[in-house]
DNA sequence: ACACCTTTTGAGGGTCACTGCCATTTGGCA
DNA sequence: TGCCAAATGGCAGTGACCCTCAAAAGGTGT
């Protein structure tokens, strides 16, 4: 299990997240930065290979480290758990960002269904195939899957801070609390569902029709 | 991370569930059964024990088997994993009947609703200081707060079935999923929010607000 | 070009959850 | 009483992850 996810001084060194999905962050960045950027990317590209060769559970941090040509503390420094590898998500600033950046009168779920709906076709306009990949083995490997749902119970409960003062709530108060889980559950279950039917459907607006039925008030 | 939830004999072996919440099964239960049940309980006692005493993280599999005077080997065999230990959940297939025993008129929701609150107020009832126990390490122990997500998710695809059978749907129909994991997540909410306030709400009304928002259409 | 400081890296040793395998014990039963 | 299947213990892995320390490399001022 993710044991300690200790600080990797990539991450919180870095000006925010190296492949920022919108925006970009131009600033100089001496070779240091790009030189870390660079390991990133090479052991990110050298795992996705070997899981593709052999599997997720037969491919080991040793022989990530190998193929990226770093040692295997270098691979720990950058990624927390072997699972990070795959899943990690430099999404939820930004999205927190989006969310703020809404008119004030708007409804809190058609917010989130705007930004949602956004980063879930920002990103699979500029990464497909990258997408596919980690959403496949999201499906396919238990570690992953489960690594995932507690990654959007963090998201969750980011962007209830966001929501709880637009309501004039606290973050911690149970119906904003429900409010966001809701909302991330069902971005969970419609990227599974897109997943399970081979990733035809458009996703986008699998995202809207879930959130209809949170609109909806679970009616069946 | 949970490895593999290989087989363990005594879970496919047993009836169904040794502490059955509600019913009871009451059938001769040899002594072979009953000495199982022992040790399963006194790994049990001894792991909560010693948690207590040291804490989750630096209770080890060693430390729990010597107290309950078995083998390593053994309480592999008796939990696939650490954290099903202390989490170990045996309500999911009493949840599933009872909710296929609910009037075929009712809306899901309020099924749901009387089999979750219904689920509640028995556990309070029966075993409250385990339930306290439990639901305090869930916050503090990151791992088992994981686990506990990931049963959620696996028992709101459980409760997908009745439901889509109820509603004329396949279980895996992304309304009926996002239906199933706003309830389960809801339910996730009100236990946390039960849980940080020192346990000293009333956690089946908390539970019934919860799906009231649902219900309302997550309007803030 | 050189020394100086800080960051990054590699190496090595250690812990512990978890997996198989195999020999032994033990409850259940003819 | 003797046999079979289930349950157990012991043991030898494997692999993720932690910690610490010394070497290497980037960045900066002279």
């Amino acid at each position: 299990m993710a044991r300690g996810a200790a600080d990797c001084p990539t991450m919180t060194t870095m000006p925010a997240t190296p492949p920022l999905p919108f925006e970009q962050h131009q600033r100089p960045m001496g070779l240091r930065e790009r030189k870390k950027l660079k390991t990133r990317i090479a052991i990110r590209k050298a795992t996705y290979r070997l899981i593709a060769e052999q599997g997720y559970d037969a491919t080991t941090i040793e022989q990530i480290a190998a193929a990226a040509e770093v040692s295997p503390s270098t691979v720990f420094r950058y990624f927390p758990t072997k699972e990070d590898i795959v899943l990690t998500d430099e999404y939820d600033p930004v999205m927190e960002a989006a969310l703020r950046a809404r008119p004030g009168d708007e409804p809190p779920l058609e917010s989130l269904r705007a930004v949602l709906t956004g980063a879930v076709a920002s990103i699979l306009e500029k990464e497909p195939e990258e997408m596919g990949r980690r959403t496949r083995l999201m499906l396919e490997v238990p570690a992953l899957r489960a690594r995932m749902t507690e990654t959007m119970a963090e998201t969750s409960s980011l962007l209830a801070r966001p929501i709880a003062d637009r309501a004039g709530r606290e973050p911690d108060d149970p119906e904003v609390r429900v409010f966001t889980a809701a909302v991330m559950g069902a971005l969970r279950e419609a990227l599974f569902h897109w997943g399970e039917r081979g990733r035809q459907d458009d996703l986008v607006a699998l995202v809207d029709r879930t959130l209809d039925v949170l609109k909806g008030g679970l009616r069946l």
